[in-house]
DNA sequence: TATGAATGAGGGTTCATTCAT
DNA sequence: TATGAATGAACCCTCATTCAT
């Protein structure tokens, strides 16, 4: 019983957060980050407020859990990416195919995850990570194609700070402009300008 | 007399607002978005708390203001750059260079400026702008440049809108690391990423 | 204008505070240290709760006000008393009849004063002050009594804690009993009894 | 089986409400009153909050549980003492000793226990009895003296009083200044004191 | 127009108590 | 009986806004 009951409890617990997570999405989105109250998780999680309490030590306990379990899919993929044996032009185009499914996904909520002012009012475990784990990502395909002599050898941090700013600026141009341009564009339009540059080819 | 005071009172109207623009500056520098309630603009000011409402219809009307009054200038260098007659090179540089250099003097309150969230928090008629209309000026040099020949014939619109990411990103990562490179170097590494590509050239 | 307006102020705050005293003084009275909560010190002194923050910077400002407040009185004359150039015997019957006197028409209040557990709450200004105060009065007392011969040479400072102790003991018994004796009396059975001792004279 | 297993569950149920004491005690040693919740009350006994319900009808009844254990000992010494066939005086050394003694071994709890704030938040049962059983004893015993010739013909009753109060602030003085006097020499400072008084004998 | 005290809705958090399991 | 999650009222405090002076 006891070991049956724990999973039970564990599994409820688990559902319960899940139920958390799904209210605090959806304030998140129709609300903003301000309009995050521990009031209107609860009430939209169906639960009482008091209850919060019982699975997050504080509303910013809530937010790190919510941030966390958004991106943490995002994470997972990122490092299979990088851990496959490919070349740095292929998981440049799988990292970045990646993010644009991903956030494709996420519209809602991608306002608040990619938002440094909120990210750094977190914990210090997912403080400025967001962004920073990806240019490091980025910084080093871009070395390793700057050693399989596919890349030239420009300075790979600052051109993955580039590239990841571009990347998020145009995700957030299409969740402005409430469009929804096809994945396979948007990977190739930016492949193609990077890699190739602005400049014609003699 | 009517027209005189009038003109006085503008005047003196105009310098209080002025107040409580550098008074909201500071508050933003020093304490965050958070910090800016409209008691400590009031004390920083110098003037009452209730005559904030003498000059603004809200906090949301004076955040509006403060975000005009530091883009202005901006905008203004924008405007003449774009006017000027140069070729599209000449003017990305010129631009990339007045951003960066601007951004460097407003180190504080640029990270208030240009996240979205609160900017979406702002009335209307700011927001979005930020980026729109850089997106829409480079927009306009990057055809031109493709109407010159300098540049391939790529998608202008996404191309600004990578460019707009990557600067942001830079100056985002300049911040965040409290690091302050060169406006020089920022300028010439991303002109140079963009225009060349990353692709080695024959 | 400007220092009529000041003064005129300052009074208004300081009936505003008498106001919140006066409640708070009922409330503590009527329910108890725990039902002090702002909310009620705010409904009896017909203010709005911000209100209170106008005037304190925390409930704890607001208890130390009141305590002060309450003892500041009783102090004064303790000052006085040890002030003028009495006897021992004289000031030990002038403090014990300014105290019964005193706390006879704060018999409200007084479980609250005297309460260690709450003083020890209070800022460090206030702590421990209102025994030890006492105490340390009636340990010069009681020296100037040695001095002068008419005591004996006891431990001054363990006399005047005894002293003391049992002077609050009967005063907490009048009011837990609601009896309400002549402070002449209570005044002259103490001193009779510390004087001569239980012990009868030969 | 009825009848064993009967007794068997108060057995129990004595365990329990003996873990459960042990912790309050603790806490309020460690944690003070205010530290006191049901929660952490459960934690430290090591049963669950609820299971709290099942031996106590509310948190006060816990509370007036813990009292009445808690001055047990010390009331069935008094007791003794009262029944023993003593002269007042030695009667009176024993009942000090015993006290000094007692709440010498007790010195974390004490403050909550004569702590009249909360000993009047206690149910009535136990309500102010610490002191009135005390002041009643003291009564009995000098009222003994009066009549035995020991003790010259005072009121008993306020004697008592001032006697107990005496005795209560010495205790309360060593538990602040978390000074540790002798039992011998409290006992005898205060014997000496109450019974030769302050004044020199001829 | 300038003032700043008054306002009160709303914020995050705690905790004694209940109740389904 | 034992459990501990659920509850919700109550707590202290903040702050944009109003308004009498």
């Amino acid at each position: 019983m006891s070991q049956l009951s724990e999973r039970r409890k564990e599994v409820v617990a688990s559902l319960v957060k899940d139920a958390i997570y799904t209210a605090a999405v959806e304030i998140l989105t129709t609300h903003g980050v301000d309009g995050l109250t521990m009031d209107r998780v609860a009430e939209t999680a169906g639960v009482a407020k008091g209850s919060l309490y019982n699975y997050f030590d504080s509303k910013q306990d809530l937010i790190d859990f919510v941030y966390g379990k958004t991106i943490e899919p995002a994470k997972l993929i990122c490092r299979e990416v990088m851990a496959k044996r490919l070349s740095a032009r292929e998981k440049l185009e799988q990292m970045l195919r990646m993010w644009f499914e991903y956030f494709a996904t996420n519209r809602g909520i991608f306002q608040f995850l990619f938002n440094d002012s909120h990210t750094s009012a977190m914990a210090d475990v997912h403080k400025r990570n967001s962004h920073a784990e990806g240019i490091a990502d980025l910084t080093v395909i871009f070395e390793q194609g700057i050693a399989e002599g596919t890349f030239r050898p420009v300075d790979a941090a600052r051109a993955a700070e580039m590239f990841l700013g571009a990347v998020i600026m145009s995700i957030e141009q299409q969740l402005i402009s409430d469009e929804r341009r096809p994945t396979d564009e948007s990977v190739s339009t930016l492949i193609d300008l990077f890699v190739k540059g602005l400049e014609p080819r003699a």
